[in-house]
DNA sequence: CTTGACCTTACCATCATGGGAAGGACTATC
DNA sequence: GATAGTCCTTCCCATGATGGTAAGGTCAAG
């Protein structure tokens, strides 16, 4: 099977079949006399392996793994399943910080008339102090620099 | 005041102020004698304002049009609150996304024992067809390609 | 004058993916 | 056998926003 045909066959593109093999993802693909990649239902299949686990958010460097106890016939299945809490772990974080975002969002714009006017709470948010702090504009001198005895945090 | 002090000031790191001029998201800034980027108050507002927006999840494209509504006295708010709802909309899509992926994921991991043996549905998943799919495998013969009568693009 | 903190530019890396160019390989058709 | 068309090959570039590093100039204080 030329490369093309496995890219059809897995879902992943050529352009990316070739990626992964320079990047030890997977291994160098056999290759006909005249250079051409060949593959076998097998290669196809981690390739499907591959492309499935994209799709649930794994990145590459965690697929890595998950290939490998997918060849692994003694691994443990703890294993595989602590990878996909961390997975179901980042993406809830992920989420979380999304749909902070989202409802930020929300609250301001369910404040603006969103007529010809001009006046805009999004816009007075996004230009006022971090999380509509404290006036603490103030603070950001003239002077270029104080002695700054100690400084714990940043 | 330095960049490093606008840095500190806005939450935008010096680093990121350079990048953001060399783009042309913001002005270039004055300079020293000697070379050294001078910030005014005003800068820093709009590197606050850049940084607010970022931390809304705004791409920085967006956030062009956002400073240049800012900047507008005779914007019309109902421009910014579509921008608003674009970046609602945008974290809506990819929040569910996200979400499509976790609860896959959530539902393999709760089939997963995960003790020591290695049998594994997360596995068995990951390695089964795109959804179950058809056993196609046989298609990919020697010969190269069905004759494809037409297809237009391309 | 030395030290150290700061600034400057310029380049490289990320992460996964696509685009394109230049050229070889293969198959079908004339 | 020549031609066309589609495939393959490698190599380079771009993305988006950010960080890192290196080599060198500047400034303030000791």
């Amino acid at each position: 099977m030329n490369i093309g045909e496995a890219a059809k066959a897995s879902g992943v593109s050529a352009k990316m079949i070739r990626y992964y093999e320079s990047t030890g993802l997977i291994p160098t693909a056999g290759r006909t006399g005249s250079g051409y990649r060949v593959y076998s239902d097998t290669e196809v299949q981690m390739l499907r392996f591959i492309r499935r686990s994209r799709d649930l958010g794994f990145p590459v460097e965690k697929i890595e793994e998950l290939l490998a106890l997918w060849r692994d016939r003694s691994r443990h299945s703890a294993d595989v399943k602590r990878l996909a809490q961390e997975q179901i772990d980042g993406l809830e974080r992920k989420i979380n910080e999304m749909r902070a975002m989202k409802e930020t969002l929300q609250h301001l714009a369910d404040a603006c008339c969103g007529d010809q006017r001009p006046d805009c709470p999004i816009l007075a948010d996004l230009g006022s102090g971090p999380t509509t702090m404290n006036g603490d504009a103030g603070a950001r001198g003239r002077q270029r620099r104080q002695p700054e005895p100690h400084r714990a945090a940043e």
